[in-house]
DNA sequence: AACCGGTACAACCGCTTGTTA
DNA sequence: CTAACAAGCGGTTGTACCGGT
């Protein structure tokens, strides 16, 4: 068995919400001597902390890098199509959005984009036309329309909901921005 | 005004992965 | 090779906030 990385037993280890005095020992321990060693940062900064709660400090709220603010368009497309690819691989997801992190984009998927999907009739869980819908899409379309290829959606999740340019390829990872 | 349900997001937890001795 | 450790990742939870009743 492991240790914890943590010894959340201490009864001074502080939880919860971070206060601003920490946020600013935080900010100013990094500033001066850079990211790295978290499990000693805590102490050398004079944080009553566990390593992990000061890592994810820094990279989803303090950073400089970050974006903060809403997702715009074009990113909510880019999501969803490195969903369709990758799945559930934030962080490489939020590594093609810059100044996002894993845990935004996943926050933001949760909320926002798999509640779109499912609106569209798109199963965001492996980005199908949902039962229901593809039936209707079948009966609706000419038999010989070039559409999806199993249901996969590939392209622009907006224009799938719109039911046009369903196309059968996926996009290439490559081409992406 | 008080309550309630839904939403958004920060933070935690447990597991996996990469590295080093 | 393997055990121990640190860091990273993704799922989940907690809670503040907001709009509707």
């Amino acid at each position: 068995m492991r240790k914890p990385c943590c010894d959340h037993n201490k009864e001074e280890m502080q939880r919860g919400a971070w206060s601003k005095q920490e946020d600013q020992k935080l900010i100013d321990y990094i500033t001066k001597h850079g990211e790295g060693c978290w499990r000693n940062l805590p102490k050398a900064a004079g944080l009553l902390r566990c390593g992990k709660s000061c890592r994810l400090r820094w990279i989803n709220y303090l950073s400089p890098n970050l974006k903060r603010g809403n997702f715009s368009e074009d990113e909510d497309d880019l999501i969803i199509k490195l969903h369709a690819l990758l799945g559930n691989r934030w962080s490489l997801i939020a590594g093609r959005l810059p100044g996002r992190t894993d845990n935004e984009v996943k926050n933001y998927w949760n909320s926002h984009l798999r509640r779109k999907l499912i609106k569209m009739g798109i199963d965001p869980n492996n980005h199908r036309i949902s039962h229901y819908l593809h039936i209707k899409r079948l009966e609706f379309l000419p038999k010989n329309s070039t559409r999806e290829n199993d249901g996969v959606i590939s392209d622009t999740a907006s224009s799938c909901a719109d039911g046009q340019q369903i196309t059968s390829s996926l996009p290439d990872l490559n081409s992406l921005p």
